[in-house]
Parts: C-alpha cells; sequence; structure tokens
DNA sequence: ACAAACTTTGAACAGTAGGTCAATATTTGA
DNA sequence: TCAAATATTGACCTACTGTTCAAAGTTTGT
C-alpha cells in the first residue's frame, strides 16, 4: 500500500527532524538516523537518495507542519491579543512537539546550500505572519515600534532562543516562563508597563 | 623567541576561531583550518594536542578579549546610558571583529562536552554585565520589566542574533541599524516609547 | 660556520563518513 | 499457495577524519 509507504516516510522524517535538530547537519550520520530507527543505513536509501535529500525533506515536512499551526489561529481580535497567541503558540510548538529543532530556524549557515532556501524561505513565512499583525497593531494605534524590521528581528530571535530556556521546564513552570515571554516581547512593540524615556 | 611562538598561536586561534564560528565544530576539519593557514594539517599538532584541544583555546583567547572589551566600558553614568553603551559595544565587537563567531554563543550543543563549560561560563560572565546594569535601572526607577531574567534572555538574544542581521550592512547603513536596535531592545527595559496596555 | 633548537612537512594509520548493490526477507494480491 | 512487488540487509567502496611521527627544512645563538 502507498499509505504504509508514506507513514513509513513520515516515521523517518520525524526521527531525522529530531536529530538534525538535536546536533545540527554535519554531527548526524545516516547510521546514527537508522540506529534510532531500528534499521540499517542501506534502508534509509531506499526512500532517500541522499542525506541531502532526507534532510530537505525533514525540513519541509516540519516547516510545513509548524506553519500549518500558526496559519489556522483565529485572525480576528485585537492585534495585542493575536500576537501574544502567536507568541504563545510558537512557542508551545517549538517545546512541546519540537523541541529539539530550534536549530533550523536558528543558523541557516549550518546547512549545504541546498537546504538553506527552504529554510529561510520558512523563515520569511514566519516573518510574514507577525508582520502582518504588528503593522494592523501599528496602524490602529495599539503598538508602536523603534523600526518593524527591527522588532520582528528581536522578537523572532527570542522566540527562537526561547525553546533553549524552557527545555528543563515542565508543567506550571513552563507555563509561567511562557507568560512571562509574552509579556516581555510585547514591550518590543510599546506595550505593558511604561516608563518615560 | 618565545614571542614569535606566541604570536604563531595566536594567529593559528584567530583563523580557528573564524572557521569554528563560520560552520560550527563538526563541519570545520583540521585540514580546513591548515588551509586557511597555508601549512599543513601536521603542523597545527605542533602547537595543539588534539583538535578538542585547538578548539577550546579558540574559544577562550576569543572570551576573553571580548569580555575584557565589555568590562572596559565606563561603570559610572545613568543606567540607560551604560546598557546602551553595553549593547552597542557588544553588537559592535561581534560584527566587526569577530563576524562569524556568534555561534559560539548561540548553539552550546554543537560542542563536545568539554568545551561546552567554557562557553557557558563565558556567557555567565556576559550576563552578569548586563544584569547588574539593569539591577541598578530597576533599583533606581529607570527601568521596569515584566521579570528580570526574561528580559535578560530576550536582549540576549537579540545581540546574539544581531550579526546576522548586520553581516550585509557597512558604514553609514550599520550605524544606523545599530541605532535601531539599540532604542529597541531598551524598551525590553521599559524604555522608551509608551503605550498603555 | 656550525650545531642546537625550533618548525614544517608529507606519508601513513585507523576509524568513520556517504553511497552502492546484489542477495535476502517480507508483504501483497489473485 | 505462490509469484510479483516491496522492503531490508550487510558487505563493500572511496573519500575524508583526527592523529602520529620520522625526516627534512629553517632559525637562532655563538
Amino acid at each position: 500500500m502507498q499509505r504504509k509507504r508514506g507513514r513509513r516516510i513520515q516515521e523517518i522524517l520525524t526521527v531525522a527532524a529530531e536529530l538534525f535538530g538535536e546536533r545540527g547537519y554535519a554531527a548526524v550520520s545516516l547510521d546514527d538516523v537508522a540506529e534510532r530507527l531500528d534499521v540499517t543505513k542501506g534502508s534509509l536509501y531506499y526512500y532517500f537518495a541522499s542525506k541531502d535529500e532526507l534532510v530537505s525533506a525533514a525540513i519541509e515536512t516540519l516547516g510545513r507542519a509548524w506553519t500549518g499551526r500558526l496559519a489556522a489561529l483565529p485572525t480576528d481580535g485585537p492585534p495585542a491579543q493575536r500576537l501574544r497567541a502567536l507568541v504563545r503558540e510558537h512557542v508551545t510548538v517549538a517545546v512541546r512537539e519540537h523541541p529539539t529543532t530550534l536549530r533550523l530556524f536558528l543558523v541557516p549557515d549550518d546547512w549545504p546550500p541546498p537546504q538553506r532556501a527552504a529554510i529561510k524561505e520558512l523563515r520569511r513565512w514566519h516573518d510574514r505572519l507577525f508582520r502582518d499583525v504588528i503593522e494592523e497593531g501599528l496602524r490602529s494605534g495599539d503598538f508602536l515600534v523603534v523600526d518593524l524590521d527591527t522588532a520582528l528581528h528581536c522578537l523572532h530571535a527570542a522566540m527562537t532562543q526561547a525553546p533553549a530556556w524552557f527545555a528543563a521546564r515542565h508543567g506550571a513552570a513552563f507555563d509561567q516562563a511562557l507568560d512571562r515571554l509574552v509579556d516581555t516581547v510585547l514591550m518590543l512593540v510599546g506595550v505593558g508597563p511604561k516608563l518615560v524615556s
């Protein structure tokens, strides 16, 4: 059945994304991937033509799922509420479901050129989602930034690093940390505690 | 002469820090390092006993120089001014003098255990510098944060990612971008444009 | 000028990497 | 049940890795 093949491929991609996310492209061998799947290296070549193709597919699958989660959030309501939801969802997905894949978004230079394009497009997608909300908030006067691009950079940086800080927190501690992160990054767009400059 | 040996070692460490910063530990071979130095791999072993020892030394040298630059900044004046100076210096050093070494501070998991300790201590040092200034600002009422640790995390994330954004900017464009970054991250501690929450 | 100290080389070694493939095992469909 | 399709193996190849080291080249002090 084609179904079965699809599932097997998905299994492989999940494990691959995990490993590459943990240790990076160069530090993970196909033997490593195969071992975690309890098969031998040769089997991987039955599904993927090369290491590059495997990692490309892993990145794309993961990115598609992630972007889908963010795009599924409601697009109405006040900008501050929407931005909070976006940040919340992004970090939650990162920490809870893909705790080891931050590297994909972190250091594009880590990856061979063929993969960089895919990663950059993924980042562009995410950027779009956040940019739209912030632009709306700026128009409505709910937000205030020094510079939109810079604010987005900082926002993205904070979220990308978050999984590393949150790795050790679970349950209530995680929720608490997430609350604080959301409130803190909202300050980047002028929402929250105020102070005269 | 011992002087000459010291200089040679320094040359090697500079090149090594560059390369490891660019591509990470696993992706850089000793042949790569040797090639950029126009020597053969064997020569490196005359100065360093192993790849690990070389990379350890590179990290330590770089970290010492960097921390020194930050610690040399004046420790008087209003907190906002001091924090601005710290961010400015940090990003300037990163972009102008060590444009390719962000990885050292970015993904500790990239490095073998022996090196992680050194990197973490380096980060602790940096954290101290920024934490002290922010704490002073909080006491004096100049700053306002949701949570000190979270604000520091965000600040650090933004600065660490900065070299990647700034890589393409030179001259006036760089200064402008740096200004915007400094103003933006200052919002994390409640300084700048205000807005009711 | 020359010997001692310092530096670099290049070959060699064992281990591991990505990749290939014929042989084998398993599943599927009729 | 049995042959065709699908999936997995494990041995093998070549290239490259970190590392060692005897030999050769270069600097230095006298």
